[in-house]
DNA sequence: TTTTGAGTTGTTCGA
DNA sequence: GTCGAACAACTCAAA
């Protein structure tokens, strides 16, 4: 007898660790554990996500005749009890990256026999290292690498039936309200990539930067969880890139499964460097004075900072759990660089808010737009939110399906509603300032305050 | 060891 | 309106 060990790899097809705990012929009980961590979070969109996605788990074993055995409590002490129930042999789950996780499995170790296989990622964090064995810090040479290792394409076969699992008690996770634009599970997983795949895959260069057409996968919740296997999309990808009619949907095939890599690449920076959860990856830019005004990350956080990208952005993250990436690096580089706010509050705000919330993507993604990252943004760069809203959402239809005030803004004014005369704001029955607030920074003036602020970092002297 | 080329996603200014 | 340069050096990866 094994257990599977269900961590983040919530799905049947392409698991190695199920593989691998079926692959002696004996029985096999699929083991959630709830610890503190999820019982305990402030990130409720989230575990509702997870909660529903345990239910769609155990629904999908029982019609193979098994079933998820979930228990509460420290993953050691539970699985040590239950391996001494069902005298299982050895423990097998998949090997994750977070020093939380690094330290729990070392926990676990001591007690039972556990067996750590990859499949959070395509190529696990220590297999993607340059020839001197150190890990990549520039993200362009490591996706060389990780293109030039090879991978099996053929991906484990689903199950059919599954040994049945001895009548354990099984904590059943409570009901939550699922978040209703993102169904849990194996099959909406496999049902959003057929449909990405069957079209937008092709024009995804450009569509993913535009947060008013729906040119994104929204996969993301569902690879968080392992609801779906990396292998598979990027095998399914790579079939595409031969079904491409030209060069252009080519470069857009190749474009998505850049962002897969871009994923496993901010999971072997946490794997090697884990201190970039604490603190920048450039020490040159440790020591920027943040102004921290607790009334600019409440705007921020509540979509009231007067731009309308930013706003729409914040709003659709609080209602639904998901932005656009476009507007994260949008509503980020906001918050970092025109209200001084330190990266890691924004951090924090998005892990509470995202479905699809990751330590090593999120992290990634945020030292990235505060420029102290590996491979970052220049620090001069800064996203003027105006021009990014024209850019991105011409006709202003995003601001306005999440800032509902500005529906009658006419498109000239639809990124800068405080231009607006008194008569066109009239017209348009919103009066900035009373019904839509006035910017709460000016750009110019908050983009020499960053410049001025990362400068006085970066001539700091720094002992490591 | 030294050298060389390169590096996700922008903005602003002046010609 | 369009274009190229400056922004600011710096560090990494590989030959």
């Amino acid at each position: 007898m094994n257990i599977w060990w269900v961590r983040r790899d919530l799905r049947l097809s392409d698991n190695q660790a199920l593989t691998a705990a079926l692959s002696e012929g004996g029985g096999v009980v699929p083991v959630f554990i709830l610890d503190e961590h999820l019982l305990n979070t402030p990130a409720e969109k989230r575990q509702a996500f997870l909660f529903a996605g345990l239910r769609e788990l155990d629904h999908d074993l029982r019609s193979r005749g098994s079933r998820l055995v979930i228990r509460r409590g420290d993953p050691a002490t539970e699985l040590a009890r239950i391996a001494a129930e069902c005298s299982a042999a050895d423990v097998y789950a998949e090997q994750d990256v977070t020093p939380y996780a690094i330290r729990r499995d070392l926990a676990v170790g001591r007690k039972v026999n556990l067996h750590l296989v990859g499949g959070l990622g395509v190529h696990p964090p220590a297999a993607v290292v340059k020839s001197d064995g150190n890990p990549y810090t520039v993200f362009t040479p490591y996706s060389r690498a990780w293109r030039a290792l090879p991978f099996s394409s053929q991906t484990l076969p689903t199950p059919a039936v599954l040994p049945p699992v001895p009548a354990f008690f099984s904590a059943v996770p409570p009901d939550l309200p699922v978040p209703d634009l993102f169904q849990p599970g194996e099959r909406e997983a496999q049902r959003r990539l057929a449909v990405f795949l069957s079209g937008a895959i092709y024009e995804y260069q450009d569509a993913r930067n535009r947060p008013d057409l729906d040119g994104t996968s929204t996969l993301s919740p569902y690879f968080r969880f392992g609801m779906l296997s990396a292998r598979q999309a990027v095998l399914a990808a790579r079939q595409a890139v031969e079904n491409a009619p030209d060069t252009q949907a080519r470069s857009s095939c190749e474009t998505w499964i850049n962002e897969i890599i871009w994923r496993e690449f901010y999971q072997s920076i946490l794997y090697h460097f884990p201190f970039v959860l604490q603190t920048a990856f450039k020490p040159s830019l440790r020591s920027i004075p943040w102004q921290n005004k607790p009334q600019d990350l409440r705007a921020w956080q509540m979509g009231l900072t007067g731009y309308p990208i930013v706003d729409a952005g914040m709003r659709q993250l609080a209602a639904t759990g998901w932005m656009h990436n476009r507007v994260r690096m949008i509503t980020a580089s906001f918050l970092v660089k025109h209200l001084l706010v330190d990266w890691r509050e924004g951090e924090r705000w998005f892990m509470r808010s995202l479905i699809d919330g990751d330590p090593a993507a999120n992290n990634g993604g945020w030292q990235w737009t505060a420029g102290t990252g590996t491979d970052a943004a220049p620090f001069f760069r800064i996203f003027n939110p105006v021009i990014q809203g024209e850019k991105f959402d011409p006709a202003g239809e995003y601001v306005r399906r999440w800032v509902p005030e500005l529906e009658r803004v006419p498109q000239k004014f639809i990124h800068a509603p405080w231009k607006m005369s008194s008569e066109q704001q009239h017209a348009a029955r919103v009066m900035i300032g009373i019904d839509y607030p006035a910017p709460i920074v000016d750009h110019f003036v908050a983009r020499r305050r960053v410049l001025d602020a990362y400068s006085q970092s970066r001539s700091t002297i720094v002992s490591e």
